[in-house]
DNA sequence: TTACTTTAGTTGGTGTACTAACTATCTGCC
DNA sequence: GGCAGATAGTTAGTACACCAACTAAAGTAA
């Protein structure tokens, strides 16, 4: 590996992005007026009860800053509150308002329907070489 | 698949996410004071002569905004210089500067010798399939 | 030459990511 | 109780990523 920032860093780097870009793209098409970020806020807010923004951050893998600002659209979307949790003041609860459940029960079947074709012609094996490694590398840098 | 977002697109993405955070942190250490994706624009400059723009975000993989906006701050750090190319008056020509040719020679060496941790543990096999299906999902997009 | 189309690059706006610094609250220990 | 340290979350600032709309210059064809 004679420049490794050149090799595998950038080809991570831009399928990462290509992948998200076409998800994007997929939730633009079906009329979604949410990024992919924000939908998967809302989606385990859903399955999730009293989840706060660290337990969020937890199941993203993003800071919290990040999970702050997501939420902070989706609250003034009006899609999700944030509760008080009375056992612990510091903590915010998160909570889907009537019209975030609704949003909710109206996207899943779409965003079920997309197929991702990122995946296409890769076989069991290439996904838990792909799986494996990619743990691996994640476990390294933790 | 029966979640595609929750399942490889969110490992995908946390672990692109967590190299360039580590490489970054590495920059930090060894104090360059620079982003990865500048140390990428100002190497690419030095191996390409008359490199335009649009040359750059193809060596990159990324779009011309992104490249105009890294390019940017590297006029104002005055590390490089946006020249005209005569024969097309549309196409900026990306030129070191003196100090951008001094930074480049000081930090290429301090570059080689960081070593990806992130890559550790990986055999040639692994980074065969690794670099075989990124390129399989990323042609896949295209 | 004039008009139409394409191309290189910029700008504006929004969203995500990360660091650092900050507030408010909670926990542990004396 | 009271104080130090830890924890949850926010805010500020910067940088990257993407879309859309724009400018200016080329290329093309009547």
């Amino acid at each position: 590996m004679k420049e490794p920032y050149n090799q595998y860093s950038l080809l991570l780097d831009r399928t990462a992005r290509k992948v998200k870009w076409y998800a994007q793209m997929r939730f633009k098409e079906l009329g979604l007026d949410m990024t992919v970020d924000q939908w998967l806020v809302m989606k385990l807010t859903d399955e999730n009860d009293e989840l706060s923004h660290k337990e969020l951050a937890g199941l993203m893998y993003k800071d919290m800053p990040t999970v702050t600002r997501i939420v902070d659209i989706l609250c003034q979307k009006g899609l999700i509150v944030r509760a008080e949790n009375p056992a612990d003041r510091r903590v915010s609860v998160l909570r889907l308002t009537q019209e975030g459940l609704n949003k909710v029960a109206a996207t899943k079947s779409q965003v079920r329907s997309i197929r991702l074709k990122a995946w296409e012609g890769l076989d069991e094996k290439d996904f838990a070489d792909f799986n494996r490694i990619l743990n691996k590398i994640y476990e390294n840098l933790t």
